[in-house]
DNA sequence: CAGCTGCTAAACAATG
DNA sequence: TCATTGTTTAGCAGCT
């Protein structure tokens, strides 16, 4: 089924040529069955303390092409651009944690990573440390953050609610009315549908929210945006609680990775194999149904299929090439690295840090 | 200044 | 009945 915005509902008050950032269309674009998406710097701290040593050294270490060098950390493939934004360590406003979670972030794992201990550990620790200043990100970022954090990325609002109060504790003490804003966000913004919950299953009242596939690049620039806002002013805005310091040390893997548009070549790499038994199994696990009182509201069929159609819309910073039997990884200069070839790598500890140097070795001349 | 975005408040209906 | 959820409208502030 077309995914078709015309279908969505039509009674929000604001304007239909919004040209927000929740407005416009996604910007990728698909020419001779190749999907060529959209490039942006990209750079994202890391947390020395979250890598082992023999990761961290790999890591750092430099690439004699000083570029694209690639590294497989916690079953991910991370091309990290020379060490250029090691300085950035000390901006303890990534979101790393999230894309090492769900893909939030244009870091695409291979297989999908198992929630870290550590990060549930995270959770727990950083919710309890003292009430922080209002977080710099729009509700509809931290709508998007806490459905993506979702295992399966759908959430009712009142586990929307909980999300955001544990992980920016602001709101905790915070008056009621955002929440008011939060169910304002769901219904007005373009960028959440609502599903029906499955009935068999259903405990409590309400839908499940989703987003929409269409809009997540554009929630991701949101994002992308805050955070180098945020990044670049850290000095101006309290960062949000989850980034302190202090709980610093309870994140998750945090990679340091710049994505530039030159550098689009081997940053990591998303297995769509995984990406379409994730889909099935989302799909399965979920029984959907249009309600008969909102005719827009969208099956999980329905948004696994626009998944389907885009399994790289999430990630909108790799290039890959579908043929019959094999996909490619679309390396620079047209070198081409086979997902098979990158899973075995993956498997294999040590082929894992020699991963970087073959990738290297594919993007030559960068 | 206009337009847009985001936030907040409020009213109201539907639902469990 | 009540609390929660979802929708809609309105007004305001900040930004471009």
């Amino acid at each position: 089924m077309e995914f078709d915005t015309h279908s969505l509902p039509s009674s929000s008050p604001y304007p239909t040529s919004q040209t927000g950032p929740f407005s416009s269309s996604p910007q990728h674009t698909s020419t001779n069955g190749r999907l060529s998406l959209p490039l942006s710097p990209i750079s994202f701290p890391l947390s020395p303390n979250s890598l082992s040593p023999a990761t961290a050294e790999s890591t750092y270490s430099s690439s004699p092409l000083d570029c694209s060098s690639t590294q497989v950390i916690e079953g991910q493939i991370i091309s990290s651009v020379s060490s250029t934004n090691i300085s950035d360590q000390d901006d303890l406003t990534c979101l790393s944690w999230l894309h090492q979670r769900c893909n939030l972030l244009p870091l695409q794992p291979l297989h999908k990573v198992t929630p870290l201990p550590q990060f549930e550990s995270s959770v727990s620790t950083c919710s309890t440390s003292s009430a922080s200043s209002k977080p710099p990100y729009s509700f509809s970022s931290l709508i998007f953050m806490a459905i993506e954090d979702s295992p399966g990325k759908k959430l009712p609002v009142k586990d929307i609610y909980e999300w955001i109060v544990k992980h920016f504790p602001y709101y905790k003490t915070a008056t009621g009315g955002w929440r008011n804003s939060v169910r304002h966000n769901l219904s007005l913004s373009k960028s959440f549908r609502r599903i029906q919950r499955d009935k068999s299953q259903s405990v409590g009242k309400g839908s499940l929210w989703c987003v929409c596939p269409e809009y997540r690049p554009a929630l991701l620039e949101v994002l992308r945006k805050t955070h180098s806002y945020h990044s670049n002013n850290s000095n101006l805005i309290k960062k949000p609680e989850l980034f302190e310091e202090s709980s610093y040390d309870c994140l998750p893997i945090c990679d340091s990775v710049e994505i530039t548009d030159s550098l689009s070549h081997g940053l990591l790499l998303s297995n769509p194999q995984t990406l379409s038994s994730e889909n099935s199994t989302f799909a399965e696990n979920q029984t959907c149904h249009l309600t008969p009182d909102h005719e827009e509201l969208v099956t999980m069929e329905e948004v696994c299929e626009e998944m389907e159609k885009d399994p790289l819309s999430d990630s909108g910073y790799i290039e890959l090439h579908y043929y019959h039997t094999h996909e490619y990884l679309v390396l620079p200069g047209d070198h081409q690295l086979d997902l098979e070839t990158v899973e075995i790598l993956q498997l294999d500890a040590e082929a894992q840090e020699a991963a970087g140097s073959l990738l290297d070795l594919a993007g030559g001349g960068y």
